[in-house]
DNA sequence: TCATTAAATTGTT
DNA sequence: AACAATTTAATGA
């Protein structure tokens, strides 16, 4: 996608939005593009913006003192982020950075707070969205706690291929097996038992710092079984 | 464009 | 945690 408006014509809330509204967003909301490696936003900056991904690939995550980094998502194209942070009015409390040049959405959250007040779609949208990530939550809390490491590692990539918007085919997130033991809380070692274990089921390929599922389903009910 | 080198990532112990 | 092997990225001819 190149423009705002082509990922508001992939946006389900944006054709329910009153027609005020929706001129509003398309006045309003800015496009930028980030080179890769670059950042959309950063832990401890205000947030003014509530963001979608037109193109491109973004990560959210926290890097520790030790450089460490700790990835909580990857957003593809058509994703929408931040809403917690901007409801609250707080400061972001993690960065989001560009894994390949990406072109942003940023919607001020001024037009934000009248979106939610003036459109029962995207007022919807919002809770589905939310509900969608306390679901994730507690499959990994679940995943954490009751299970060996490999349907752990199933799960927290499910998490990055599992939001709603999902167009078919590339399933494909450039994440090294390092951060998905990050991401997870296992070890390297296993990480690379586990994602090979996967791939001689079909689930996925993997290739030098980057991960290809082919068999969502497959990799669903790898994550589910309870040992 | 190709060869060389450095850095990052993977595979194994 | 450490080490070797492999892949990618960077550099310069």
């Amino acid at each position: 996608m190149n423009t705002i408006d082509e990922l508001l014509r992939t946006t389900s809330w944006f054709h329910e939005l009153p027609p005020h509204l929706s001129e509003a967003l398309g006045n309003e909301a800015r496009l930028v593009a980030i080179e890769a490696n670059g950042y959309v936003c950063r832990r401890g900056e205000p947030s003014h913006f509530w963001f979608g991904v037109v193109d491109g690939l973004v990560k959210v995550c926290n890097t520790a003192s030790d450089g460490r980094v700790m990835t909580f998502a990857g957003l593809p194209p058509g994703a929408w982020f931040g809403e917690g942070t901007v409801l609250k009015r707080e400061r972001w409390h993690y960065d989001a950075t560009a894994l390949r040049p990406s072109r942003m959405a940023c919607v001020p959250s001024a037009l934000f707070f009248r979106m939610l007040d003036e459109s029962t779609a995207f007022a919807r949208f919002l809770l589905e969205q939310v509900n969608e990530r306390l679901g994730q939550l507690m499959a990994t809390v679940q995943s954490d706690r009751l299970t060996e490491p490999s349907p752990r590692v199933a799960n927290c990539l499910l998490a990055m291929f599992n939001r709603q918007l999902y167009p078919l085919g590339n399933a494909e997130i450039q994440l090294t097996q390092e951060e998905i033991g990050y991401l997870s809380g296992v070890t390297r070692q296993k990480v690379n038992a586990a994602v090979r274990q996967m791939e001689a089921q079909g689930l996925l390929s993997i290739s030098y710092g980057r991960v290809t599922v082919t068999d969502l389903d497959g990799l669903r009910r790898f994550a589910a079984r309870v040992s």
